[in-house]
DNA sequence: CATTTTTATTGACCTGGATCAATGTCTTAA
DNA sequence: TTAAGACATTGATCCAGGTCAATAAAAATG
């Protein structure tokens, strides 16, 4: 069973639901834990290193101290010098109009790298905020450069996270330009519930580690927006919600509901 | 000037300005033309690479034919093997829902590179099609890694491309989620100026290359509302239209109506 | 613990931009 | 040059989702 890696097994599932990726966050009490022993070394760097690339590695990698709930993480137009690697916890990033309006881009969950748009211009573009207790690793950019000339699997894995969230990006402008309120919701629950599962959590219980507000600016919707998709799709049947857990009801049928 | 850099002395304005960047169409005569004699090298490839790497690129990059206008470039789920980079003319790529529905995600001028968003997954997840008769040069990626390993700055160069991509469209995610249908117009035609000038062509006065509905699309609107945007605008003393041809009068005043 | 603050829900009403419809203007091709 | 199609403009009307307002329910704080 996947989730067996993840889930300590003096924990019960209620507990290692809240905060989310509790288990995980343990791991902030071994700032110098190593890469091989992490829980998350699969879906943070899945690379199949040598041992000795490996230790290079990880003397690089700095594990930082934990973040509490709103603490920044970076802010736009400081100078740009690590990407950071989700280890423990949730973050959203927000980039601003000149007039202070703000758009949710991106939720970030454990392996998951937050920054990588601030390579080009050399200095972050958006704020990020830790949305529970969380931590990060960080890889300063420069030093994975000249690694990634002798480990070339590793400049791979960083072009193809680059993809990947370009590739995110565009879906979401899809769901912006073209989908309903509704389409947009369900499209977003269900890329999360791929994102929970990928990690070894349930695929049709979660908790929402965003507010709904969070959601609602990210989905480009008002807050009285969301709340009253909710009620309607309690309402079809199709997920039941209480607080910030959902339990989707019917997968197919959502997808089927999502454009 | 430097827009003397890109034009053929022998050509009047009127004549550079349509088809877009025609002066650049001419290299598609010379299919094996190396990148060092390329008008676009400093935009494509700013490397400040050797003479030897530089010919050893030049073996590997795929002069292609022209596209005609409509054109495919590549589809959805064909396998990924090659980024393209425009030379001449101009594309859009389209994501589609599935039912149909299609988002215009972007639109690339000569020196951009399409399909970045592919190499996660390894295959296109957009369809390109060129917007007027066009023409680009194959990269295929695989050996462009090989070469990564041995001119680092070259990685850089890729990494960097991907980053820019990210950071334009996380740009136009805050215009689609946050901007008003007048902000997003003129978003949308500062960036082209912006990108026009970088090319040295005019800001203040160039040829949309592609239609209304593309425009309208691209920015979550109805064709109807850009049509009138444009005449609203007209109307403020702002531009001047005369069909696809735009003239900005007032870059700040625009800039103070964007958000 | 009670208290304040923040976050979420629900209802009533309004509006920016969509849709529908008619007409005008470019392109393309024979 | 003309005819047919594609593309663009303008007006009239409509509606999905926003805004405003009033509670209600959590969550943070002392």
């Amino acid at each position: 069973m996947v989730s067996d890696f993840f889930m300590d097994n003096k924990m019960t599932q209620a507990q290692m639901i809240t905060p989310l990726f509790q288990d995980l966050a343990k791991v902030e009490h071994h700032h110098q834990l190593a890469c091989q022993s992490c829980a998350l070394y699969r879906l943070c760097l899945p690379l199949g290193l040598h041992r000795d690339d490996l230790s290079k590695l990880d003397e690089i990698i700095k594990r930082s101290a934990g973040f509490k709930r709103h603490q920044i993480l970076f802010e736009p137009a400081s100078t740009f010098k690590t990407i950071f690697v989700v280890r423990s916890g949730s973050f959203k990033t927000t980039i601003s109009a000149a007039d202070g309006r703000e758009q949710v881009t991106s939720f970030y969950f454990p392996g998951e790298f937050i920054g990588m748009d601030a390579i080009y211009q050399q200095r972050y573009l958006s704020t990020a905020r830790a949305l529970e207790a969380s931590s990060v690793c960080e890889l300063p950019y420069e030093r994975l450069q000249e690694f990634s000339a002798t480990i070339p699997e590793l400049q791979n894995q960083l072009m193809t996270r680059l993809s990947k969230e370009l590739s995110a990006d565009k879906n979401l402008l899809l769901s912006l330009g073209k989908k309903t309120a509704q389409e947009k919701l369900i499209s977003f629950l269900l890329s999360l519930s791929q994102r929970f599962s990928e990690r070894g959590y349930s695929a049709m219980s979660f908790q929402l580690t965003m507010s709904r507000g969070d959601i609602a600016n990210h989905l480009g919707l008002a807050i009285e927006t969301v709340s009253r998709l909710f009620t309607q799709l309690q309402e079809q049947q199709l997920l039941t919600t209480q607080g910030k857990e959902v339990t989707l009801l019917d997968l197919a049928a959502l997808k089927q509901h999502c454009g």
